[in-house]
DNA sequence: GCCGAACATGACGTTCACGTAAACTAGCGA
DNA sequence: TCGCTAGTTTACGTGAACGTCATGTTCGGC
């Protein structure tokens, strides 16, 4: 058995490895509904995803882990980035007209500010951290230097 | 019963409020050996808290959950944190000699160092993901202006 | 066609980080 | 002094996020 189906989709052995977690937690996932319920399976039963979902769920591992999101959290996102998905499916898939267009798109920038937002707020959490550190580290640092200077 | 006793110092209910948190967790968090085991108890066995201790409670929060540590791994801050503190303790009460400041020095500074390190990779990611955001904002953007000016 | 590794489901176990309840004591304002 | 709130310890409970085991099935190379 090599770790890629001659599909050149990925058993979720392969999937975990790829998303830097195990098997286990990818079946939990599906089961609180954080990704897909079925995502292809064929015949004998087994799951099988794409490189796409792949990055998928390294994507909300990220998230998670960057943010400290709860998996309740994270599935508020997933949620919403369910729902873009459906839009932007109806927009590859050639646009009706341009005013639905105009609607779809606004959503997904709103659905990215919000994200967004999240981000920022805990990046400058984190700055504003580094440079308390780093201030300190400046006074030890000139303190050493005054002392070497004696 | 005022919220400060007239110390000026802080019970329990106090620091726990000042540092975001519960009387539960600051016990847990000394049972643990996060906190000083005895933080001077008068004699009703009341634990009783300076101001500095709060400050000091609410940077342990603060890294904790900017940086996503277990409180095991808090613990070891925590160590390295008293190292210095004792070696502080030692530099304001007039230090002996040159060499042994500059070894409290260079020592102070490994220790801001470790912590530096930790939250710069930290905020590299983090920063990494809000310019993904961005750019994937800046796309949407970008089409919904395009679709304003057809 | 066989065989070992990887998958499936289900159930139970585990760790972390506290929450909560019970029974008692201390501090403080009226 | 009374009464209330907030503290004390001990112990058991809890939710989140998986780990692990048992039992059976399926791939895919040989």
């Amino acid at each position: 058995m090599t770790a890629t189906a001659p599909s050149g989709l990925l058993r979720i052995g392969e999937l975990a490895r790829r998303a830097g977690t195990t098997p286990r937690t990818i079946r939990y996932y599906e089961e609180l509904g954080l990704l897909p319920n079925a995502p292809a399976r064929p015949a004998g039963g087994h799951r099988l995803y794409s490189e796409e979902d792949a990055r998928h769920v390294r994507e909300l591992m990220r998230l998670r882990a960057l943010l400290g999101l709860s998996l309740e959290e994270l599935g508020a996102v997933v949620e919403a980035e369910e729902a873009r998905a459906m839009l932007r499916a109806e927009f590859e898939g050639g646009v009706s007209d341009a005013a639905r267009l105009r609607e779809i798109l606004t959503q997904a920038s709103g659905h990215l500010d919000l994200q967004l937002s999240l981000v920022r707020r805990r990046a400058a959490e984190l700055v504003a951290l580094q440079d308390d550190l780093e201030s300190r580290r400046a006074r030890v640092e000139r303190l050493l230097a005054e002392s070497a200077e004696s």
